[in-house]
DNA sequence: CGTTACCTTGAATCTCCTCAATACACGTGG
DNA sequence: CCACGTGTATTGAGGAGATTCAAGGTAACG
C-alpha cells in the first residue's frame, strides 16, 4: 500500500506503544489550537485510526498515489515536494508537529505531491472514509478542514512570492525565518537554537536555487552575523535584520484551531 | 468599503439588470459542476446577495482589507496578486467564469492578496455571514468549500513548481497552456483563438521574469510556430509541442462541482 | 495629433548555474 | 583502531540565462 512504505508501521498494531487518546493529545497543548466541544472530541477519537511511525527517509505517501488515510504530524519533520519529468524537485514546505497531511487525497482521490519523513516521524492517522461523516455531523470540524486547506494555500502563495520576486539572499532569509516560525509554534525551538534534519539541498529545492549558490548565500548570512548553521543546528542570531532582509511577515496570526 | 472600489456597483440595487436566479445560473451550464440537490439550490439562492459589476482596472478587494462578501466570477477576467514592499508584484493566477474569490476573508478575516478586474467583470456576490449556516446545514456545500480551497492550493503549487524549477521559455509555455486550459473550461475559447485582456507584463509578474525577457521568450514561441499573440488575441498553434515544452498536465481532471 | 499603454529590440551587466575539486563528519567493516 | 565509502558542505572558475537600461515602434483614445 502506498501509505505504508518500508519503515512505516502502525504503532497500535505492533503494540510497541500505546496510542494516545485524543483527550490527552500532546499537540493540543501547543496553545495554537481551539478547544473542541465534547462531541467533537468524541468524534475525533472515532476518526482516529491509530498512529504511524515513519523512519527518516521513508515516504508517508507518493505523488500520483491515493492515500487511504489522513495524517497529522505528532513528532518530527516531513517534506512535501513535487518532481518534474526532468528530475528537478520543488519542495512545497516542511511539515512539523500539528501540521496536517494528505487532505488532497480526500479532494482529488490521489495525491498531487509526495511526503517524505526527514527525521523519524510519528503520525496520527485518520480514516478517510469517515470524512463524509465529519462534514455531515460536525460543522465546526468541517470548517477546520477548509481552514487547513486555505492556510496551506496562503503558505504556498507566500513561497511563490519569495521564489518569483526575491533574489537569492532574500529568499534564503525568508525560508529560514519560515522554518524558525513553524518550529517555534511547534515548540521545537530551544532559545534561538533549532535542531533540524534539513540540508542545504532541501533549502535550494525549496527556493528554486542551486545548492552551490544556496551555500554561498547562507555563508553570506553567517558572515553578516544573522544566523549560524553548523551540523544540524540552526541558530537565529539577528531576527530583526533577517526579517528586514526577507520582508517576512509571520504566519503566526493565521494560526487557528483544528484537529 | 473595501469591496466597492470605484467602478463597482451592485447590479440589482441599481436596477440596471435583473439578478439571475440560481436555478438559471449561466455558469452551472458549463458542465464542470456537479448537480445541486433542490435543498442546496434553495440555500444557494438565499446565500446569494446579488451581482456586482466591476470595471476593468478596478479592484474587487485589496490585500489587508476584510471583504464583507464572497464572490464567484460570472463573466470576465480577474487578476489575483500580492505586492512586496519593494513594489514588485507576484501574480497568483487569473480567475475566470466559475472561479471563486475571497474565501480567505472567511478564514482569516482579511484578504492576503488583492483581486483586480482585467476586463469588465460580473460577479455573483455571496453573504459572508451565512457561511456558518452553510457549514451547519449543507455538508455537501461545506465539502465544496474545502474543495475550492484545496484546488486553489494545488494550482498555486503548480505555479510554484514552474517558477522555481523551469527556465523562462518553459515557464511561458506553461502559463499560456494554463490560461488556455482555464479559458476552455470557462467556454471562452473560440477554436484555437482566445481573447484576453492579459498583457506581457502580467505574464512576467506571474512567472517571476522581467518584461523584456518575457517578450523575447514569447517571440521565440511565436517563431517556433507554437503560438501567435497579436493585439488581444492569443492563438494556440501547436498544443502538443507547447505541452511537451512545459511538461504541463491539465488541471481538467481536478474539476469538481461546486457553487 | 498628441498622449498613453503596450510591445519590441539591442547592448551592457550581473545574478545565478554548472562543472569540478576538496573538505569534513559519520558510520561500517576489516 | 584505522581505512573506506557516503552524504553533505565548501570553494573557485567559467559561462549561460536573465536583468536593467535605453531607445524606438505601434495601436488606441480623446
Amino acid at each position: 500500500m502506498a501509505t505504508k512504505s518500508s519503515g512505516a508501521s502502525l504503532v497500535d498494531e505492533d503494540k510497541q506503544t500505546i496510542t494516545t487518546p485524543c483527550t490527552k493529545c500532546p499537540i493540543r497543548t501547543l496553545g495554537t489550537f481551539r478547544e473542541f466541544t465534547p462531541e467533537e472530541l468524541a468524534f475525533v477519537q472515532k476518526f482516529k485510526v491509530g498512529e504511524l511511525m515513519v523512519k527518516a527517509g521513508s515516504h508517508v505517501f507518493l505523488e500520483g498515489h491515493d492515500s487511504a488515510h489522513l495524517f497529522s504530524v505528532l513528532h518530527g519533520w516531513v517534506l512535501r515536494y513535487k518532481v518534474l519529468e526532468s528530475g528537478r524537485r520543488q519542495v512545497l514546505n516542511f511539515a512539523v508537529r500539528g501540521d496536517f497531511l494528505g487532505l488532497q487525497s480526500v479532494i482529488f482521490d490521489k495525491m498531487l505531491h509526495s511526503a517524505q519523513a526527514l527525521s523519524d516521524v510519528r503520525l496520527c492517522v485518520f480514516s478517510r472514509e469517515r470524512v463524509w461523516e465529519l462534514y455531515e455531523r460536525h460543522a465546526g470540524l468541517a470548517f477546520d478542514m477548509t481552514w487547513i486547506a486555505s492556510r496551506e494555500e496562503s503558505m504556498i502563495a507566500d513561497h511563490l512570492v519569495a521564489v518569483g520576486q526575491q533574489p537569492a539572499l532574500q529568499r534564503i532569509a525568508y525560508i529560514l525565518l519560515c522554518i524558525f516560525d513553524r518550529a517555534r509554534r511547534a515548540g521545537m525551538l530551544q532559545g534561538r537554537r533549532l535542531n533540524i534534519p534539513i540540508t542545504q539541498e532541501h533549502i535550494a529545492d525549496t527556493m528554486g536555487l542551486s545548492v552551490v549558490h544556496t551555500n554561498k548565500s547562507i555563508r553570506t548570512l553567517r558572515e553578516r552575523g544573522l544566523i549560524d548553521w553548523r551540523r544540524n543546528t540552526l541558530t537565529l542570531l539577528d531576527d530583526v535584520k533577517l526579517a528586514e532582509l526577507a520582508s517576512f511577515t509571520s504566519t503566526e496570526q493565521r494560526v487557528r484551531p483544528f484537529i
